[in-house]
DNA sequence: AACGAAACCTGCGCGC
DNA sequence: TGCGCGCAGGTTTCGT
C-alpha cells in the first residue's frame, strides 16, 4: 500500500475535492472490501455530509455527520474522482456524491478495507484502536521499552503498526539506512541511543516524503494525480547492485521477515 | 505469549 | 509463444 506519505497526499486531495459533499448513493461490486452489513452500510452513509477527511497512520477517515468512514488502501487501493472512463473490473466501490461527483475505489488486489463507526467510538474500536502512535507523536521511552524485549528483526518491529504506525516497506528501509542500523538487528540488541535515532530518522524521512507528495513506485501511480517525487531521494530501497551514495559499497537485497529489503552492509551496523 | 509462515488477491516480468 | 514461479508501499490468521 501506500505508506503514510502517500496516504497523506491522497487525504489532501480528497479533502480539497470532497469536503462538504453529501453521499447520495453507493454501488458495491466486491463486497469483501466493506466490513459491514451492506444494507446497513449503504443506508447509514446515504444522506450524510463529509465534514472533514483525516488520516491516522495509514488509515483515511471520512468524518460524516454521525459516523466515521475508515478506509485502508492496503497494497494497491486508489481513488478516482469523476473519471472519464467506463467502470473497469478493478473498481469495486463507487460513491455517488452531491453536485454530480463520482468517487471510485480501485483496488487490483482487493485487499483494501472500509469500516463504519459512530463518531463517539471510532477511535476506541477496531480498527483504529489497534493503531500505534506515529513517529511524530510516539514517546521515545515507550518505544524503547517495547523494542528492547523483542527478539525480532528491528525492521519487522518498525513495520508493526500496533507499535508504531505509518512506516511501510519503502520508508522503513530508508529509515534504517538513515539511522545506520542493519534491518536484521534484533530489537533486544538496539541501544536507547539507537532507538531514539530511529524515531528521529523516521520523522525526517516521513516528513520529507510528505513534502514531496510521497513516492511513486510500481503500481501506485496516477490515482488522483498522485505522482510523488520522493523516489528521487531514495538511498537504498530499489537500489540493488547500485553503489551506496555515502560509501560506494554495492547495495544488497535481502529478505527480512518475508519482505524484500535493501541494505548497505557498510553503513548499516 | 511470541514468532514465522501462510493466507488474502491479481498482474507482471523473468527464465526456460 | 507459453507456462510456471517469484514478487509486489499490507495486515490478519493460523500453526508451532
Amino acid at each position: 500500500m501506500p505508506e503514510l506519505p502517500e496516504v497523506e497526499t491522497v487525504r489532501k486531495i480528497l479533502s480539497n475535492q470532497l469536503t462538504g459533499l453529501i453521499f447520495e448513493g453507493v454501488d458495491v461490486y466486491y463486497e469483501k472490501i466493506i466490513h459491514e452489513d451492506l444494507n446497513i452500510f449503504r443506508s447509514t452513509i446515504i444522506g450524510q455530509k463529509i465534514h472533514r477527511i483525516d488520516r491516522i497512520g495509514k488509515y483515511l477517515i471520512f468524518i460524516l455527520d454521525q459516523n466515521a468512514l475508515i478506509i485502508h488502501l492496503r497494497m494497491e487501493g486508489k481513488f478516482y474522482i469523476n473519471p472519464n472512463e467506463p467502470i473497469n473490473k478493478h473498481e469495486h466501490v463507487v460513491f455517488h456524491l452531491s453536485h454530480e461527483v463520482e468517487l471510485r475505489y480501485h483496488d487490483t488486489r482487493k485487499f483494501g478495507t472500509m469500516h463504519l463507526r459512530s463518531l463517539d467510538h471510532y477511535l476506541n474500536t477496531y480498527p483504529l484502536n489497534q493503531c500505534g502512535q506515529e513517529p511524530f507523536d510516539i514517546d521515545k521511552d515507550f518505544f524503547f521499552e517495547k523494542i528492547k524485549k523483542k527478539n525480532v528483526a528491528i525492521k519487522s518491529i518498525l513495520l508493526n503498526q500496533k507499535i508504531i504506525s505509518g512506516l511501510g516497506n519503502i520508508y522503513v528501509d530508508e529509515t534504517l539506512f538513515d539511522a545506520k542500523i542493519h534491518p536484521n538487528r534484533k530489537g533486544i540488541s538496539i541501544t536507547k541511543y539507537e532507538s531514539d535515532q530511529l524515531i528521529e530518522s523516521a520523522k525526517k524521512i516521513l516528513s520529507e516524503a510528505v513534502n514531496l507528495g510521497g513516492s511513486t513506485i510500481r503500481s501506485y501511480t496516477a490515482s488522483l494525480g498522485v505522482t510523488g517525487l520522493f523516489q528521487l531521494k531514495l538511498m537504498v530501497h530499489t537500489k540493488v547492485n547500485e553503489p551506496c551514495q555515502i560509501c560506494g559499497t554495492t547495495i544488497k537485497k535481502i529478505r527480512v521477515g518475508g519482505r524484500g529489503t535493501y541494505v548497505c552492509d557498510t553503513c548499516q551496523k
